[in-house]
DNA sequence: GAGCACTGC
């Protein structure tokens, strides 16, 4: 097991095999902060030594080294644009921390970011991206160079892998972990096995780059702990307490007026759609961001601002736009002489292709303005250019953990303050802007003042099956930034002793747990495909859990031209099916890119897919199992299926509506599956949306014989019957 | 008869 896992690092590899960073093409309007502030001091004419001069940070590059020589763990308090990111490890490796072949680390919650700081930094120091000092390790696309590399970004999940084939990552002399504010599952794993690995190796050190509001609990859980001895880079061992706080120098950022409502709107939609056409009447120049929840509501503003801008067109003609005055409004009123008059309207989620998402980062034609109607992506992951004005809606959807049914779903809930924030600082970005929150002072008040951390909110099958397999037994005492919620660590428990991945006394089982922990899977989809195993049908599971671990194949802005894309590849057994054939299709087709956009399906996802697939294959492999066809007999692949999602079983009811066969949630079929006019009584279903009137709907299902749910998975269902009987 | 937040391995 542990050569298995040796030979499964990511960070090490044959220098210069890998292919250019499929994400270039995004990188332009992806750019980190920091990226795009350097290009601005490009456009002044400074050398790269003078920008890095220039940054915020510098002012406490001494600072800086003193801290992390002093003390084992350092919170970075700083602000985006301010250069942490990309000078602090320039910083340790010029100060020797990456003598001796050491590597200082430092990871991001996102690839795109992982790559373009890389990029960023391998030119500042002169070096070739990969070859050189500076490189990066994301999933699928690794540049470092075994020897020469001295400085390696990576994401966090990276880290997580490597942490699994080196423990006590020895390879590694810093660890920063950047944006450890946004709180995401892995990075709160990342920071709970830092923290231990630094028991056992006095010189590691840590810096956790966040942002205030989350500082003080960061600093507390690494400091918690007495006073530590650590070896200085001099040799010399010292006792010392265990955390440092430094707070960076704020970038200068420009000043956004944030507007409330004076009354609670009852439609969000609706009043987003007015408050944009005032601002595009009444203020000057400059583009709209607009963040609503989701592609239906993107898809109903879209609708009502176009509407509404042919009539007001018509109306110009007829009374020149002496309606526009009459509208009420909470900003001041400028020339109507400076407003542009037409309105580019373009949404923004993840269920668009590349290139459609790509026309939101265009600028306007001269006199235009454009409203980007984006959901949370452009919250965090994603910086647009030109935002002068930012429309809050005040939601967002997320994951929620439902502890009564022990499932997910995901479900509309108002923002936090710190969103709300941070929101509004995407409309000060190139000068001052104005926000406009579409709730009242009041609600704001009332909202929590940060998001909860992941691990509250999220299902912790996968949580629990990571901390296992790094050899931590009792999860429930295992020190965490924030401990996850003890019912929903029971439900993960519980689920995975029925997959079969822990021993009655709560340990990982060999082989089964351990495999599934080692498969870039979620437990679920890693049970199916393990599952598959035995039903002698992997080579057709490889398809299903590739394809339901990328985002969604079918594209197109209109429902009917999806529609039609499904039905030519539909299958009465479901989704799962479905899936799995558009995949095999796509890899026969001979020119793919052009296969795939003629059937309306997103080439890129599929070709990720085609990797995701190639790389379960080899684990596989690895694990010495064979992947058979099962040819006609799908009953095998749907068996295979039920082996995993046997949680997510739903009979339907005389009404048509379904009803969860544990926990007996209603559910309804989602109008995407293949199997919404065809509803089978019994199913298991992947996950679950809540639909914009309330309701929750399965999406890819896949149709079920209901005695393979007790033949299957007898642990779940049987026990459950006995209790019921008692 | 009505339409899937975002990451990550």
């Amino acid at each position: 097991m542990a050569a298995d896992r040796a030979a499964s690092s990511h960070l090490f590899w044959r220098p210069g095999a890998d292919p250019p960073p499929a994400s270039a093409a995004l990188d332009r309007g992806r750019a980190n902060d920091e990226r795009a502030s350097a290009v601005r001091n490009v456009h002044a004419g400074l050398s790269l030594t003078q920008q890095r001069v220039r940054l915020p940070v510098f002012a406490d590059r001494r600072r800086i080294l003193y801290l992390v020589e002093t003390f084992p763990t350092v919170v970075i308090v700083g602000h985006t644009g301010c250069g942490k990111t990309t000078q602090i490890p320039q910083y340790l490796h010029e100060a020797g921390w990456t003598a001796g072949g050491r590597l200082v680390a430092c990871t991001q919650p996102r690839r795109v970011a992982a790559i373009s700081v890389a990029a960023r930094v391998a030119e500042e120091m002169g070096a070739e991206l990969g070859a050189g000092a500076v490189g990066y390790a994301v999933r699928f696309d690794v540049r470092a160079d075994a020897e020469r590399t001295r400085i390696l970004y990576l994401t966090h999940g990276t880290l997580m892998r490597e942490m699994l084939a080196d423990p006590l990552l020895s390879r590694f002399s810093v660890v920063m972990v950047d944006e450890a504010h946004e709180r995401g599952a892995s990075t709160d794993l990342c920071l709970a096995l830092l923290k231990k690995v630094q028991r056992r190796r006095k010189d590691l050190r840590l810096l956790i780059a966040s942002a205030t509001l989350e500082a003080e609990a960061l600093a507390r859980f690494f400091g918690g702990t007495a006073p530590m001895r650590m070896r200085g880079p001099d040799g010399a061992v010292r006792l010392q307490p265990p955390v440092a706080v430094l707070t960076l120098v704020a970038a200068r950022a420009h000043p956004v007026h944030r507007c409330f409502l004076a009354r609670p709107c009852a439609d969000y939609v609706a009043e987003a759609v007015r408050a944009v056409l005032e601002l595009h009447v009444q203020q000057p120049p400059g583009d709209v961001l607009v963040f609503l929840t989701g592609q239906a509501e993107i898809d109903a503003a879209r609708a009502l601002l176009t509407d509404a801008m042919a009539d007001a067109m018509a109306d110009a003609m007829a009374d020149g736009g002496a309606d526009a005055k009459r509208r009420r409004t909470s900003l001041a009123r400028h020339e109507p002489a400076a407003r542009p008059t037409e309105l580019l309207v373009l949404p923004l989620h993840g269920g668009l292709s590349r290139d459609e998402q790509l026309a939101a980062f265009e600028p306007p034609a001269p006199g235009a303005r454009k409203v980007v109607l984006a959901t949370n992506m452009a919250e965090t992951s994603i910086t647009l250019d030109g935002i002068v004005y930012v429309v809050d809606c005040g939601f967002v959807k997320q994951q929620i953990f439902d502890a009564q049914a022990g499932t997910e779903a995901l479900v509309v809930a108002p923002i936090s303050r710190a969103a709300a924030k941070q929101r509004a600082g995407r409309a000060g970005r190139t000068r001052a802007g104005v926000c406009l929150h579409l709730y009242t002072q009041r609600t704001h008040a009332a909202m929590r003042a940060a998001t909860a951390p992941e691990v509250q909110r999220c299902s912790l099958d996968n949580l629990v099956l990571q901390l296992l397999s790094v050899g931590i037994r009792n999860v429930a005492q295992f020190d965490m930034p924030t401990p996850p919620p003890a019912a929903h660590l029971a439900c993960a428990l519980e689920k995975l002793y029925a997959l079969g991945a822990l021993t009655d006394r709560g340990a990982l089982t060999s082989p089964l747990g351990e495999r599934m922990a080692e498969l870039p899977l979620t437990p679920l989809l890693a049970a199916m495909l393990l599952g598959a195993v035995e039903e002698g049908c992997a080579r057709e599971a490889l398809c299903v859990a590739a394809m339901l671990s990328v985002q969604t194949v079918w594209v197109g802005c209109s429902h009917k031209a999806q529609d039609a894309a499904r039905a030519h590849f539909a299958v009465y057994e479901g989704d799962h099916l479905t899936l799995a054939n558009v995949l095999r299709a796509f890899t026969r087709a001979r020119d793919a890119p052009r296969w795939a956009s003629r059937r309306g399906l997103d080439a890129r996802v599929l070709q990720r897919a085609v990797l995701v697939r190639a790389q379960l294959a080899r684990f596989l492999s690895r694990f010495g199992l064979p992947a058979e066809n099962c040819g006609r007999e799908t009953d095998r692949l749907r068996r295979s299926v039920v082996r995993g999602f046997f949680p997510h079983a739903a009979q339907r009811q005389v009404g048509g509506e379904y009803r969860a066969v544990r926990g007996g949630r209603r559910l309804l079929i989602h109008p995407r599956s293949v199997l919404f006019r065809a509803p089978p009584e019994w199913l298991v279903y992947h996950e679950v949306s809540q639909l914009t009137n309330g309701d929750e709907a399965m999406i890819d299902v896949c149709k079920i014989e209901p005695h393979w749910l007790t033949e299957l998975a007898p642990l779940f269902y049987e026990v459950r019957t006995a209790q019921r009987g008692a």
